[in-house]
DNA sequence: CCTTGACCTGGAGTGCGCTCCAGGTCCCAT
DNA sequence: ATGGGACCTGGAGCGCACTCCAGGTCAAGG
């Protein structure tokens, strides 16, 4: 348990480039970040749990914007958390929805690959038929 | 069961805009579509079909350049059926990945979310227990 | 004949989320 | 003191998938 973080290490560990963390910065996604004398980014344990909750919500493609928002009412302080339960909440319909339509087009994308699987067989069958003929 | 189709009732079924329309063709996703004597597209119901497929591959975030590689080897015939189906089994591979991604990452929304609801009803208890020693 | 509505064209513009770049600073090891 | 590596800044650029637009054609209805 370290007090900072380096943006090396941030990016590593999310799986981020620099470049993508200090658009996140810009973007109002984070704070501004401290900074050591140097004038290079420390990110504290704060930082880090925030941006694994960003990441998350990234990934099930939240809008920058709206993580923005999201961002704000947490650096609002506590009194926020029913707001941002509104956000999650919402988010969470949204992808329990995307969720299940992907589910659907899986089932469709099986379903044709079955019915070209379909069609190889039945030609490779019709293919060893002939051959049968033949001899 | 028509012979064609016109654009607007195109659009309607696959709930798609004009321009995109003339976009996928333009990017060749359709092949060049027959033409009533006035200019106006007449789609097909091979047009319609294939369209079918396009949508449920854009759904589920099929680039639109390897749509357009596939939609090349339809136009190909029969003998590119192995290939097709190289791509779409891919595409159901990253799909079933992206699919599992997001079951995951709902999962530790979840999560938040409950975490979020136990912050509330803690404090709506303590609030109740101050009331309580206060009267 | 005139209007309306559906559609046509080529090409420019948009929004999103990065991604890249030039030129610079700081610090450490050789 | 020199070189390398990690990082800094502001701002430009990019890739994708549309989306919009101006100006036009055509067929049908009043």
């Amino acid at each position: 348990m370290k007090d900072y973080y380096t943006p090396g290490e941030i990016a590593e560990r999310f799986d981020l480039t620099l470049d993508t963390l200090r658009y996140y910065e810009k973007a109002g996604l984070l704070r501004r970040v401290d900074r050591a004398p140097s004038g290079h980014r420390r990110y504290r344990t704060d930082d880090v749990e925030l941006l694994h909750l960003i990441r998350c919500l990234r990934d099930t493609d939240m809008p920058i914007a709206r993580l923005r928002e999201f961002a704000e009412l947490v650096r609002s302080g506590d009194h926020t958390i029913p707001e941002r339960l509104d956000v999650l909440q919402e988010h969470k319909n949204r992808l329990d929805a995307r969720i299940a339509e992907l589910i659907d087009r899986q089932g469709a994308i099986e379903h044709k690959i079955d019915y070209y699987l379909g069609v190889l067989s039945d030609r490779a069958a019709q293919t060893a038929h002939t051959l049968k003929d033949e001899n």
